[in-house]
DNA sequence: CTATATTTTTAGACTAGGCTAAAAATAATA
DNA sequence: TATTATTTTTAGCCTAGTCTAAAAATATAG
């Protein structure tokens, strides 16, 4: 249906129509992508073709709803063979990214809802990241940044930004996973480091890692 | 490390080079790939630049000891992935094999080693073909064709020549399957049909399909 | 409201992997 | 052996997707 390339420009304009609001430029795509602008305009010349999305020249562009339904059926995939990845074959969260951005452009619808089933159809991936449904719906849940928590404040992790292998692994060393209860036992106002309690242990954390972790306050 | 099309290539050559012994055709890899053989004439050309296989201008190709390690550890995917989806996603046989064509060229070592553990290392794929080793290696098994087989004597089913869909389809009706046992009531010797008894009933087959049937006698 | 800086697009080139049509080499036949 | 048929290669063209360099549009600043 659509060739591999397509597909990553797709998602990556729908991951960033979310992170800012509007319409995405050239420029953000591209450095989003590790590309150059003069290929992004080609690809969205293409894509605006098809009818995927909307621009006008100089103007940034927007996904289609056709766009965005197939934006969020190759992240569905994404996360669902991340799952498996995680699940079954028992690969660790900071393993799982590279491969599935492979493994979210096979082709075929009964695969996935095979594999969704298979899953036990997940609502979220391995870094706490929403599945979406068949038909491209994102439930949004309401979670919090653990740099917006309070001192003495509880929340428990139920996802990271960033989900580099850098940062995981930063996590891990320190024992952080999804479902880990954080309590804030202090803040610092001029740099946002923190203290926090993470089961037995209390140490530092600098406001670059809070704000990488979600939470939902408990 | 190598493209989808590099990899395609090596594996349709290292299937012709068993199925016929010796040095390998441009046009026998064109109507195995369903391409043009100037196609052919360039990508064996790469292929010979890359030390994957020797090529002499009007003479066929011949698979390095390098050019069939990577053909047969993309083959080996393939076949570990259709165990997969016929084991765990409960694909039916003749499903598996357009989409495992896709999954054969995921690109990653650890996923391969997990992917072979998690289905307890099988030996064969869905349609009896053996599963190279990591090593490329194929262990042959002594198996004949039904064709083969005198009258009178039985044979289980250990594997099929030809697997598409609609073959396989064809099995599916008249209850063979692998591990079947098949008796030979009778066998036509002016065009080689037989008559054969799959559990209770006893039916006609042709030359065709006794031909792309595999049997060991038992 | 100009002048400069930034962003975006265009123009032209490249590689991978295809194709067709024609030429060259090899094989088959008279 | 000479001629014809088949196979294989070459030459030239195409599309997808990328790049660099230059031009054009937009944004920012004095
Ligand atoms: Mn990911
Ligand atoms: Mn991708
Ligand atoms: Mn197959
Ligand atoms: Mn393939």
């Amino acid at each position: 249906m659509f060739t591999l390339a397509e597909e990553n420009y797709l998602k990556a304009i729908f991951h960033l129509e979310h992170e800012f609001q509007g319409e995405v430029s050239t420029n953000a795509i591209a450095e989003s992508m590790e590309t150059k602008p003069s290929s992004v305009t080609d690809m969205i010349q293409k894509l605006a073709e098809k009818k995927l999305l909307t621009y006008k020249r100089y103007k940034g562009v927007q996904l289609t709803a056709e766009g965005k339904k197939v934006a969020a059926n190759v992240i569905r995939k994404h996360r669902l063979w991340e799952v498996f990845l995680v699940e079954k074959l028992k690969f660790h969260w900071d393993q799982v990214h590279e491969i599935a951005e492979q493994l979210e452009h096979i082709q075929s619808e009964e695969l996935i809802t095979r594999l969704d089933k298979f899953l036990g159809s997940p609502d979220f991936d391995p870094h706490g990241d929403p599945i979406p449904d068949k038909h491209g719906v994102l439930k949004r849940t309401e979670k919090k940044l653990l740099s917006e928590i309070d001192k003495n404040q509880k929340g428990v992790c139920v996802g990271v930004k960033e989900s580099s292998p850098e940062f995981l692994q930063y996590l891990d060393k320190k024992k952080i996973s999804i479902g880990t209860k954080i309590r804030v036992l202090g803040k610092e106002f001029f740099d946002g480091s923190m203290i926090i309690q993470v089961f037995d242990d209390q140490f530092f954390i600098s406001k670059t890692v809070a704000e990488n972790i979600y939470v939902q306050t408990i």
